[in-house]
DNA sequence: GCGCAATTTTTAGCTAATTTTAAGGCAGTC
DNA sequence: GACTGCCTTAAAATTAGCTAAAAATTGCGC
Protein backbone atom coordinates (compact mmCIF):
# COMPACT_ATOMS: atom_id res chain seq x y z
CA UNK A 1 0.00 0.00 0.00
CA UNK A 2 1.49 3.34 -0.91
CA UNK A 3 0.43 6.87 0.39
CA UNK A 4 0.92 9.94 -0.46
CA UNK A 5 1.36 12.23 2.61
CA UNK A 6 1.31 16.33 1.56
CA UNK A 7 2.28 18.11 4.80
CA UNK A 8 4.23 21.00 5.18
CA UNK A 9 5.40 20.69 9.13
CA UNK A 10 7.73 18.68 9.26
CA UNK A 11 7.12 17.52 12.62
CA UNK A 12 3.63 15.97 11.77
CA UNK A 13 4.82 15.02 8.57
CA UNK A 14 7.48 12.55 10.22
CA UNK A 15 5.23 11.56 12.64
CA UNK A 16 2.82 10.48 10.29
CA UNK A 17 4.81 9.37 8.18
CA UNK A 18 7.21 7.04 10.54
CA UNK A 19 3.66 6.00 12.21
CA UNK A 20 2.48 4.48 8.44
CA UNK A 21 5.53 2.90 7.88
CA UNK A 22 5.75 1.21 10.62
CA UNK A 23 1.92 -0.39 9.80
CA UNK A 24 3.80 -1.52 6.85
CA UNK A 25 2.72 1.60 4.05
CA UNK A 26 4.77 3.24 1.60
CA UNK A 27 4.81 6.57 1.91
CA UNK A 28 5.74 9.38 0.18
CA UNK A 29 5.97 13.07 1.40
CA UNK A 30 5.61 16.50 -0.36
CA UNK A 31 6.26 19.31 2.03
CA UNK A 32 4.58 22.02 -0.27
CA UNK A 33 1.66 22.37 -2.19
CA UNK A 34 3.81 22.30 -5.41
CA UNK A 35 5.78 19.71 -4.84
CA UNK A 36 2.62 17.53 -3.51
CA UNK A 37 0.88 18.46 -6.85
CA UNK A 38 3.56 17.66 -8.82
CA UNK A 39 3.99 14.24 -7.18
CA UNK A 40 -0.29 13.23 -7.30
CA UNK A 41 0.17 14.04 -10.72
CA UNK A 42 2.77 12.19 -12.04
CA UNK A 43 2.77 9.12 -10.00
CA UNK A 44 -1.38 9.05 -9.57
CA UNK A 45 -2.45 5.60 -10.57
CA UNK A 46 0.52 4.74 -7.82
CA UNK A 47 -0.96 5.93 -4.41
CA UNK A 48 -3.51 3.70 -2.96
CA UNK A 49 -4.42 6.88 -0.74
CA UNK A 50 -3.48 10.85 -0.51
CA UNK A 51 -3.50 12.69 3.22
CA UNK A 52 -3.69 16.60 2.42
CA UNK A 53 -2.98 19.08 4.91
CA UNK A 54 -5.67 21.98 3.97
CA UNK A 55 -3.30 24.82 4.34
CA UNK A 56 0.23 24.81 2.68
CA UNK A 57 2.15 27.01 1.20
CA UNK A 58 2.36 26.38 -2.86
CA UNK A 59 -0.96 25.01 -3.32
CA UNK A 60 -3.78 24.30 -0.96
CA UNK A 61 -5.23 21.34 -0.26
CA UNK A 62 -8.35 22.17 -2.05
CA UNK A 63 -6.61 22.89 -5.61
CA UNK A 64 -4.51 19.52 -4.95
CA UNK A 65 -7.75 17.96 -4.65
CA UNK A 66 -9.60 19.28 -7.53
CA UNK A 67 -6.33 18.19 -9.57
CA UNK A 68 -6.77 15.27 -8.48
CA UNK A 69 -10.32 14.32 -8.95
CA UNK A 70 -9.98 15.45 -12.56
CA UNK A 71 -7.71 12.40 -13.18
CA UNK A 72 -8.90 10.18 -10.77
CA UNK A 73 -12.41 9.56 -9.30
CA UNK A 74 -11.48 6.59 -7.17
CA UNK A 75 -8.40 7.01 -4.59
CA UNK A 76 -9.24 7.82 -1.28
CA UNK A 77 -8.19 11.06 -0.29
CA UNK A 78 -8.48 12.25 3.17
CA UNK A 79 -8.02 16.15 5.05
CA UNK A 80 -5.90 16.83 7.30
CA UNK A 81 -6.96 19.84 8.90
CA UNK A 82 -7.35 22.63 12.09
CA UNK A 83 -9.53 24.36 10.00
CA UNK A 84 -13.15 23.22 11.59
CA UNK A 85 -15.69 25.15 10.80
CA UNK A 86 -19.12 22.60 9.34
CA UNK A 87 -18.51 24.80 5.88
CA UNK A 88 -15.14 23.86 5.76
CA UNK A 89 -16.13 20.27 6.09
CA UNK A 90 -18.96 20.26 3.69
CA UNK A 91 -16.94 22.73 1.42
CA UNK A 92 -13.49 19.75 1.15
CA UNK A 93 -16.18 16.87 0.57
CA UNK A 94 -18.14 18.39 -1.99
CA UNK A 95 -14.81 18.65 -3.45
CA UNK A 96 -14.05 15.42 -4.22
CA UNK A 97 -12.32 14.02 -0.72
CA UNK A 98 -13.77 11.04 1.06
CA UNK A 99 -12.78 12.27 4.62
CA UNK A 100 -12.02 14.93 7.03
CA UNK A 101 -10.01 14.88 10.02
CA UNK A 102 -9.90 17.60 12.66
CA UNK A 103 -6.29 18.44 13.96
CA UNK A 104 -5.19 17.56 16.41
CA UNK A 105 -6.43 13.95 15.88
CA UNK A 106 -5.43 10.82 17.52
CA UNK A 107 -3.06 8.31 15.18
CA UNK A 108 -4.96 5.41 15.88
CA UNK A 109 -7.92 7.11 14.34
CA UNK A 110 -6.54 8.40 11.06
CA UNK A 111 -5.41 4.85 10.82
CA UNK A 112 -8.99 3.22 11.20
CA UNK A 113 -10.47 6.33 9.12
CA UNK A 114 -7.58 5.04 6.17
CA UNK A 115 -9.03 1.09 6.86
CA UNK A 116 -12.14 2.18 5.72
CA UNK A 117 -11.27 3.55 2.60
CA UNK A 118 -8.88 1.30 1.32
CA UNK A 119 -11.09 -1.53 2.54
CA UNK A 120 -14.13 -0.04 0.44
CA UNK A 121 -11.71 1.56 -2.37
CA UNK A 122 -10.05 -2.11 -2.75
CA UNK A 123 -13.60 -3.74 -1.75
CA UNK A 124 -10.82 -5.42 0.55
CA UNK A 125 -12.68 -7.34 3.30
CA UNK A 126 -11.05 -10.10 5.85
CA UNK A 127 -13.65 -13.11 5.52
CA UNK A 128 -16.38 -13.98 2.66
CA UNK A 129 -18.45 -17.03 3.11
CA UNK A 130 -21.20 -18.89 1.78
CA UNK A 131 -23.24 -21.75 3.58
CA UNK A 132 -20.80 -23.51 5.85
CA UNK A 133 -17.55 -22.12 3.37
CA UNK A 134 -15.52 -19.57 4.72
CA UNK A 135 -12.20 -18.06 3.03
CA UNK A 136 -9.81 -15.74 5.16
CA UNK A 137 -7.82 -13.79 3.38
CA UNK A 138 -5.58 -12.94 6.35
CA UNK A 139 -5.45 -16.31 7.39
CA UNK A 140 -5.29 -17.15 4.14
CA UNK A 141 -7.12 -20.55 4.53
CA UNK A 142 -10.75 -21.70 3.91
CA UNK A 143 -12.71 -23.65 6.33
CA UNK A 144 -15.83 -26.04 5.45
CA UNK A 145 -17.92 -26.38 8.32
CA UNK A 146 -15.09 -25.00 10.43
CA UNK A 147 -12.79 -27.38 9.60
CA UNK A 148 -9.84 -26.14 8.11
CA UNK A 149 -8.81 -27.22 3.95
CA UNK A 150 -6.26 -26.58 2.31
CA UNK A 151 -6.59 -24.73 -1.12
CA UNK A 152 -3.65 -24.16 -3.99
CA UNK A 153 -3.26 -20.98 -5.37
CA UNK A 154 -5.11 -20.68 -7.90
CA UNK A 155 -8.06 -22.76 -6.49
CA UNK A 156 -8.07 -20.26 -3.51
CA UNK A 157 -7.92 -17.46 -6.19
CA UNK A 158 -10.77 -18.89 -8.04
CA UNK A 159 -12.57 -19.28 -4.70
CA UNK A 160 -12.06 -15.62 -3.77
CA UNK A 161 -13.38 -14.35 -6.99
CA UNK A 162 -16.53 -16.47 -6.90
CA UNK A 163 -17.37 -15.32 -3.10
CA UNK A 164 -16.25 -11.79 -3.86
CA UNK A 165 -19.14 -11.39 -6.58
CA UNK A 166 -21.20 -13.71 -4.76
CA UNK A 167 -24.58 -13.43 -6.12
CA UNK A 168 -23.20 -11.71 -9.28
CA UNK A 169 -22.07 -13.86 -12.96
CA UNK A 170 -18.37 -14.44 -13.20
CA UNK A 171 -17.83 -14.36 -16.85
CA UNK A 172 -15.32 -16.73 -17.99
CA UNK A 173 -13.08 -14.09 -19.72
CA UNK A 174 -13.52 -12.33 -16.30
CA UNK A 175 -12.52 -15.22 -14.97
CA UNK A 176 -9.33 -16.03 -16.64
CA UNK A 177 -8.33 -12.46 -16.76
CA UNK A 178 -8.35 -12.03 -12.41
CA UNK A 179 -7.20 -15.33 -11.99
CA UNK A 180 -4.73 -16.20 -14.76
CA UNK A 181 -3.86 -12.96 -16.04
CA UNK A 182 -4.67 -13.69 -19.87
CA UNK A 183 -6.19 -11.34 -21.79
CA UNK A 184 -6.04 -12.50 -25.18
CA UNK A 185 -8.41 -14.72 -26.48
CA UNK A 186 -8.22 -18.49 -25.56
CA UNK A 187 -9.42 -21.12 -25.79
CA UNK A 188 -8.57 -23.54 -22.50
CA UNK A 189 -10.29 -25.36 -20.19
CA UNK A 190 -8.29 -24.44 -17.00
CA UNK A 191 -11.57 -22.98 -15.52
CA UNK A 192 -13.45 -25.85 -16.03
CA UNK A 193 -11.00 -28.42 -14.09
CA UNK A 194 -10.67 -25.59 -11.55
CA UNK A 195 -14.28 -25.52 -11.02
CA UNK A 196 -14.34 -29.62 -10.68
CA UNK A 197 -11.53 -29.15 -8.01
CA UNK A 198 -13.52 -26.60 -5.97
CA UNK A 199 -16.94 -28.89 -6.30
CA UNK A 200 -14.82 -31.79 -5.28
CA UNK A 201 -13.16 -30.06 -2.17
CA UNK A 202 -15.97 -27.82 -0.97
CA UNK A 203 -19.56 -29.26 -2.18
CA UNK A 204 -21.89 -31.21 0.14
CA UNK A 205 -22.59 -34.52 -0.33
CA UNK A 206 -25.82 -35.21 -2.39
CA UNK A 207 -26.25 -31.48 -2.43
CA UNK A 208 -26.58 -28.97 -5.93
CA UNK A 209 -23.02 -27.67 -5.92
CA UNK A 210 -22.54 -24.40 -4.56
CA UNK A 211 -21.24 -23.04 -7.63
CA UNK A 212 -23.87 -22.52 -10.54
CA UNK A 213 -23.15 -22.62 -14.31
CA UNK A 214 -24.14 -20.41 -16.58
CA UNK A 215 -24.19 -22.07 -19.78
CA UNK A 216 -22.34 -19.98 -22.12
CA UNK A 217 -21.89 -17.21 -19.77
CA UNK A 218 -19.34 -18.61 -16.48
CA UNK A 219 -20.28 -18.91 -13.23
CA UNK A 220 -21.78 -17.79 -10.07
CA UNK A 221 -21.92 -18.51 -6.28
CA UNK A 222 -25.42 -17.51 -5.51
CA UNK A 223 -26.64 -15.03 -2.96
CA UNK A 224 -28.78 -16.41 -0.67
CA UNK A 225 -26.75 -18.37 1.93
CA UNK B 1 -32.59 6.49 -2.79
CA UNK B 2 -33.85 4.17 0.26
CA UNK B 3 -32.62 5.03 3.52
CA UNK B 4 -32.65 3.54 7.04
CA UNK B 5 -32.66 5.74 9.95
CA UNK B 6 -32.35 4.27 13.33
CA UNK B 7 -32.69 6.65 16.18
CA UNK B 8 -34.30 6.86 19.72
CA UNK B 9 -35.10 10.10 20.18
CA UNK B 10 -37.86 11.63 18.45
CA UNK B 11 -36.85 15.20 17.75
CA UNK B 12 -34.47 14.03 15.63
CA UNK B 13 -35.18 11.00 13.98
CA UNK B 14 -38.01 13.71 12.39
CA UNK B 15 -35.44 16.33 11.71
CA UNK B 16 -33.19 13.84 9.99
CA UNK B 17 -35.70 12.42 8.01
CA UNK B 18 -37.87 15.13 7.02
CA UNK B 19 -34.45 16.71 5.94
CA UNK B 20 -33.69 13.92 3.85
CA UNK B 21 -37.34 14.31 2.63
CA UNK B 22 -36.90 16.74 1.45
CA UNK B 23 -33.95 15.85 -0.43
CA UNK B 24 -35.36 13.45 -2.36
CA UNK B 25 -34.67 10.58 -0.03
CA UNK B 26 -37.13 7.77 1.09
CA UNK B 27 -36.66 7.00 4.46
CA UNK B 28 -37.55 3.97 6.72
CA UNK B 29 -37.15 5.34 10.80
CA UNK B 30 -37.06 2.85 13.40
CA UNK B 31 -37.22 3.99 17.34
CA UNK B 32 -35.59 1.60 18.69
CA UNK B 33 -32.73 -0.97 18.42
CA UNK B 34 -35.01 -4.19 17.96
CA UNK B 35 -37.12 -2.87 15.59
CA UNK B 36 -33.70 -1.15 13.45
CA UNK B 37 -32.58 -4.73 13.63
CA UNK B 38 -35.22 -6.24 12.41
CA UNK B 39 -36.30 -3.95 9.45
CA UNK B 40 -32.53 -3.53 8.77
CA UNK B 41 -31.85 -7.77 8.62
CA UNK B 42 -35.56 -8.01 6.32
CA UNK B 43 -35.04 -5.30 3.63
CA UNK B 44 -31.50 -5.42 3.45
CA UNK B 45 -31.55 -5.28 -0.15
CA UNK B 46 -33.75 -2.56 -0.47
CA UNK B 47 -31.39 0.20 1.46
CA UNK B 48 -28.96 2.48 -0.37
CA UNK B 49 -27.46 3.41 2.93
CA UNK B 50 -28.21 3.77 6.66
CA UNK B 51 -27.72 5.71 9.80
CA UNK B 52 -27.78 4.25 12.91
CA UNK B 53 -27.55 6.36 16.92
CA UNK B 54 -24.64 4.53 18.85
CA UNK B 55 -26.81 4.36 21.76
CA UNK B 56 -29.82 2.39 21.37
CA UNK B 57 -32.15 0.92 23.88
CA UNK B 58 -32.91 -2.73 22.33
CA UNK B 59 -30.22 -3.38 20.63
CA UNK B 60 -26.71 -1.26 20.39
CA UNK B 61 -25.64 0.07 16.99
CA UNK B 62 -22.48 -1.41 16.68
CA UNK B 63 -24.64 -4.91 16.97
CA UNK B 64 -26.63 -3.95 14.52
CA UNK B 65 -24.26 -2.64 12.52
CA UNK B 66 -22.20 -6.31 12.70
CA UNK B 67 -25.67 -7.94 12.08
CA UNK B 68 -25.67 -5.60 8.61
CA UNK B 69 -22.30 -6.92 7.78
CA UNK B 70 -22.58 -10.56 8.32
CA UNK B 71 -25.05 -9.95 5.59
CA UNK B 72 -23.85 -7.22 3.24
CA UNK B 73 -20.32 -6.05 3.04
CA UNK B 74 -21.60 -3.31 0.91
CA UNK B 75 -24.29 -0.85 1.91
CA UNK B 76 -23.29 2.16 2.88
CA UNK B 77 -23.69 2.27 7.06
CA UNK B 78 -23.02 6.17 8.98
CA UNK B 79 -23.17 5.96 12.52
CA UNK B 80 -24.36 9.27 14.55
CA UNK B 81 -22.90 9.58 18.13
CA UNK B 82 -22.58 11.45 20.98
CA UNK B 83 -19.87 9.22 21.41
CA UNK B 84 -16.39 11.18 20.62
CA UNK B 85 -13.51 9.57 22.59
CA UNK B 86 -11.23 8.91 20.07
CA UNK B 87 -11.49 4.72 21.02
CA UNK B 88 -15.14 5.09 20.07
CA UNK B 89 -14.64 6.23 16.76
CA UNK B 90 -12.36 3.52 15.89
CA UNK B 91 -13.81 0.94 17.21
CA UNK B 92 -17.17 2.02 15.19
CA UNK B 93 -15.20 2.19 11.78
CA UNK B 94 -13.26 -1.20 12.59
CA UNK B 95 -17.06 -2.59 12.91
CA UNK B 96 -17.32 -1.91 9.48
CA UNK B 97 -18.97 1.59 9.36
CA UNK B 98 -18.13 3.70 6.59
CA UNK B 99 -18.33 6.96 8.60
CA UNK B 100 -18.86 8.57 11.93
CA UNK B 101 -20.53 11.48 12.65
CA UNK B 102 -20.35 13.29 16.16
CA UNK B 103 -23.53 15.33 17.79
CA UNK B 104 -24.27 17.93 17.47
CA UNK B 105 -23.55 18.07 13.53
CA UNK B 106 -24.55 20.03 10.97
CA UNK B 107 -27.65 18.40 8.41
CA UNK B 108 -25.64 19.81 5.74
CA UNK B 109 -22.45 17.64 6.97
CA UNK B 110 -24.39 14.69 7.23
CA UNK B 111 -26.22 15.08 3.70
CA UNK B 112 -22.21 15.54 2.48
CA UNK B 113 -20.78 12.69 3.74
CA UNK B 114 -24.05 10.81 2.46
CA UNK B 115 -23.05 12.04 -0.72
CA UNK B 116 -19.47 10.80 -0.81
CA UNK B 117 -20.56 7.18 0.29
CA UNK B 118 -23.50 7.12 -2.51
CA UNK B 119 -21.45 8.14 -5.01
CA UNK B 120 -19.43 5.20 -4.94
CA UNK B 121 -21.76 2.40 -4.36
CA UNK B 122 -24.42 3.86 -6.87
CA UNK B 123 -23.20 1.99 -10.92
CA UNK B 124 -25.66 2.44 -14.40
CA UNK B 125 -29.28 0.52 -14.83
CA UNK B 126 -28.22 -3.20 -14.59
CA UNK B 127 -31.66 -4.00 -14.12
CA UNK B 128 -34.99 -4.26 -15.85
CA UNK B 129 -38.58 -5.31 -15.50
CA UNK B 130 -42.33 -5.83 -16.62
CA UNK B 131 -45.07 -6.55 -13.94
CA UNK B 132 -43.72 -8.91 -11.64
CA UNK B 133 -40.85 -9.88 -14.29
CA UNK B 134 -37.07 -8.77 -13.55
CA UNK B 135 -33.87 -8.91 -14.99
CA UNK B 136 -31.04 -8.23 -13.36
CA UNK B 137 -27.68 -8.26 -15.83
CA UNK B 138 -25.25 -8.11 -13.01
CA UNK B 139 -26.66 -11.40 -11.61
CA UNK B 140 -27.65 -12.57 -15.11
CA UNK B 141 -31.02 -14.41 -13.90
CA UNK B 142 -34.71 -13.24 -14.22
CA UNK B 143 -36.62 -13.26 -11.45
CA UNK B 144 -40.97 -14.18 -11.75
CA UNK B 145 -42.53 -12.98 -8.59
CA UNK B 146 -39.53 -12.80 -6.90
CA UNK B 147 -38.67 -16.33 -7.76
CA UNK B 148 -35.05 -17.28 -9.73
CA UNK B 149 -35.29 -18.58 -12.76
CA UNK B 150 -32.52 -19.94 -15.41
CA UNK B 151 -32.90 -18.36 -18.68
CA UNK B 152 -30.47 -19.96 -21.51
CA UNK B 153 -28.06 -17.38 -22.95
CA UNK B 154 -30.29 -16.88 -25.92
CA UNK B 155 -33.67 -16.42 -24.05
CA UNK B 156 -31.64 -14.34 -21.97
CA UNK B 157 -30.70 -11.85 -24.67
CA UNK B 158 -33.77 -11.99 -25.97
CA UNK B 159 -35.46 -11.03 -22.68
CA UNK B 160 -32.97 -8.57 -22.31
CA UNK B 161 -33.75 -6.82 -25.63
CA UNK B 162 -37.40 -6.80 -24.97
CA UNK B 163 -37.12 -4.90 -21.96
CA UNK B 164 -34.77 -2.52 -22.70
CA UNK B 165 -37.21 -1.55 -25.45
CA UNK B 166 -39.96 -1.44 -23.59
CA UNK B 167 -42.93 0.10 -25.27
CA UNK B 168 -41.03 0.04 -28.46
CA UNK B 169 -41.74 -2.37 -31.37
CA UNK B 170 -38.77 -4.68 -31.96
CA UNK B 171 -38.65 -6.22 -35.71
CA UNK B 172 -38.03 -9.26 -36.37
CA UNK B 173 -34.59 -8.28 -38.53
CA UNK B 174 -33.51 -6.18 -35.61
CA UNK B 175 -33.93 -9.18 -33.79
CA UNK B 176 -32.18 -11.40 -35.91
CA UNK B 177 -29.39 -8.75 -35.59
CA UNK B 178 -28.73 -8.37 -32.10
CA UNK B 179 -30.01 -11.88 -30.84
CA UNK B 180 -28.27 -14.14 -33.06
CA UNK B 181 -26.30 -11.65 -34.82
CA UNK B 182 -27.37 -12.46 -38.38
CA UNK B 183 -26.85 -9.73 -40.96
CA UNK B 184 -27.84 -10.95 -44.14
CA UNK B 185 -31.51 -12.05 -44.88
CA UNK B 186 -32.22 -15.33 -43.80
CA UNK B 187 -36.08 -16.88 -43.05
CA UNK B 188 -35.69 -18.78 -39.84
CA UNK B 189 -38.25 -19.81 -37.05
CA UNK B 190 -35.84 -19.26 -34.53
CA UNK B 191 -37.22 -16.54 -33.35
CA UNK B 192 -40.81 -17.70 -32.54
CA UNK B 193 -39.59 -20.51 -31.33
CA UNK B 194 -37.68 -18.65 -28.41
CA UNK B 195 -40.77 -16.33 -28.15
CA UNK B 196 -42.68 -19.28 -26.91
CA UNK B 197 -39.88 -20.74 -24.95
CA UNK B 198 -39.72 -17.35 -23.20
CA UNK B 199 -43.88 -17.16 -22.93
CA UNK B 200 -43.68 -20.26 -21.37
CA UNK B 201 -41.09 -19.77 -18.71
CA UNK B 202 -42.94 -16.28 -17.82
CA UNK B 203 -46.57 -15.49 -18.90
CA UNK B 204 -48.97 -15.99 -15.72
CA UNK B 205 -51.30 -18.28 -16.47
CA UNK B 206 -54.86 -17.23 -18.00
CA UNK B 207 -54.04 -13.70 -18.83
CA UNK B 208 -52.26 -12.68 -22.54
CA UNK B 209 -48.58 -12.66 -22.90
CA UNK B 210 -46.53 -10.19 -21.48
CA UNK B 211 -45.61 -10.61 -24.87
CA UNK B 212 -47.10 -8.79 -28.08
CA UNK B 213 -47.45 -9.88 -31.50
CA UNK B 214 -46.82 -7.23 -34.01
CA UNK B 215 -48.08 -9.52 -36.52
CA UNK B 216 -45.50 -8.93 -40.34
CA UNK B 217 -43.47 -6.30 -37.76
CA UNK B 218 -42.17 -8.19 -34.98
CA UNK B 219 -42.78 -8.36 -31.29
CA UNK B 220 -43.35 -5.83 -28.26
CA UNK B 221 -43.33 -4.98 -24.52
CA UNK B 222 -45.41 -3.24 -23.22
CA UNK B 223 -44.69 0.10 -21.51
CA UNK B 224 -47.19 0.27 -19.00
CA UNK B 225 -46.19 -2.10 -16.37
C1' DG C 1 21.91 -28.63 -9.71
C1' DC C 2 18.92 -32.88 -9.04
C1' DG C 3 15.02 -35.42 -7.84
C1' DC C 4 10.61 -35.62 -5.88
C1' DA C 5 6.17 -33.98 -4.85
C1' DA C 6 2.69 -30.82 -5.55
C1' DT C 7 0.47 -27.96 -8.60
C1' DT C 8 -1.03 -26.49 -12.93
C1' DT C 9 -2.33 -27.18 -17.65
C1' DT C 10 -3.63 -29.88 -21.63
C1' DT C 11 -6.09 -33.42 -23.81
C1' DA C 12 -9.95 -36.12 -25.08
C1' DG C 13 -14.09 -38.79 -24.70
C1' DC C 14 -18.43 -38.25 -22.77
C1' DT C 15 -22.78 -36.20 -21.39
C1' DA C 16 -26.27 -33.13 -21.09
C1' DA C 17 -28.11 -28.70 -22.24
C1' DT C 18 -28.98 -25.58 -25.75
C1' DT C 19 -29.94 -24.25 -30.23
C1' DT C 20 -31.78 -25.00 -34.64
C1' DT C 21 -34.59 -27.16 -38.06
C1' DA C 22 -38.74 -28.96 -39.63
C1' DA C 23 -43.57 -29.73 -40.06
C1' DG C 24 -48.41 -29.55 -39.20
C1' DG C 25 -51.95 -26.69 -37.33
C1' DC C 26 -54.11 -22.27 -36.27
C1' DA C 27 -55.35 -17.43 -36.83
C1' DG C 28 -55.60 -12.98 -38.85
C1' DT C 29 -56.23 -10.42 -43.16
C1' DC C 30 -57.73 -9.44 -47.54
C1' DG D 1 -61.95 -19.08 -48.17
C1' DA D 2 -57.29 -18.71 -49.43
C1' DC D 3 -53.04 -16.92 -48.35
C1' DT D 4 -49.63 -15.65 -45.19
C1' DG D 5 -47.42 -15.41 -40.96
C1' DC D 6 -47.17 -17.17 -36.47
C1' DC D 7 -47.59 -20.96 -32.93
C1' DT D 8 -46.33 -25.26 -31.10
C1' DT D 9 -44.13 -29.49 -30.72
C1' DA D 10 -40.81 -32.85 -31.56
C1' DA D 11 -36.64 -34.35 -33.12
C1' DA D 12 -31.94 -33.48 -34.89
C1' DA D 13 -27.71 -31.05 -34.62
C1' DT D 14 -24.59 -28.61 -32.20
C1' DT D 15 -22.03 -26.94 -28.46
C1' DA D 16 -20.39 -26.16 -23.83
C1' DG D 17 -19.03 -28.05 -19.95
C1' DC D 18 -17.79 -32.26 -17.00
C1' DT D 19 -14.45 -35.57 -15.67
C1' DA D 20 -10.44 -38.32 -15.43
C1' DA D 21 -6.03 -39.02 -16.64
C1' DA D 22 -1.73 -37.74 -18.56
C1' DA D 23 1.70 -34.25 -19.42
C1' DA D 24 4.08 -30.18 -18.15
C1' DT D 25 5.63 -27.08 -14.90
C1' DT D 26 6.94 -25.30 -10.53
C1' DG D 27 8.86 -25.34 -6.00
C1' DC D 28 11.46 -27.32 -2.40
C1' DG D 29 14.82 -29.99 0.20
C1' DC D 30 19.02 -31.98 -0.20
Amino acid sequence: MRVLLVEDETSIASFIAEGLEEEGFAVDVAHNGKEGLRLALENLAEYDLILLDWMLPGASGIEICRAIRKEDQTVPVIFLTAKDTVDDVVFGLETGANDYLRKPFAFEELLARMRVLLRSSTGEQNTFHYADIELDLVKHQVFKAGAPLDLTQKEFALLELLLRNKGKACRRTRIIEKVWDIHFDHDTAVIDVYINFLRKKLDTPGQPSFIQTLRGIGYRVNDDA
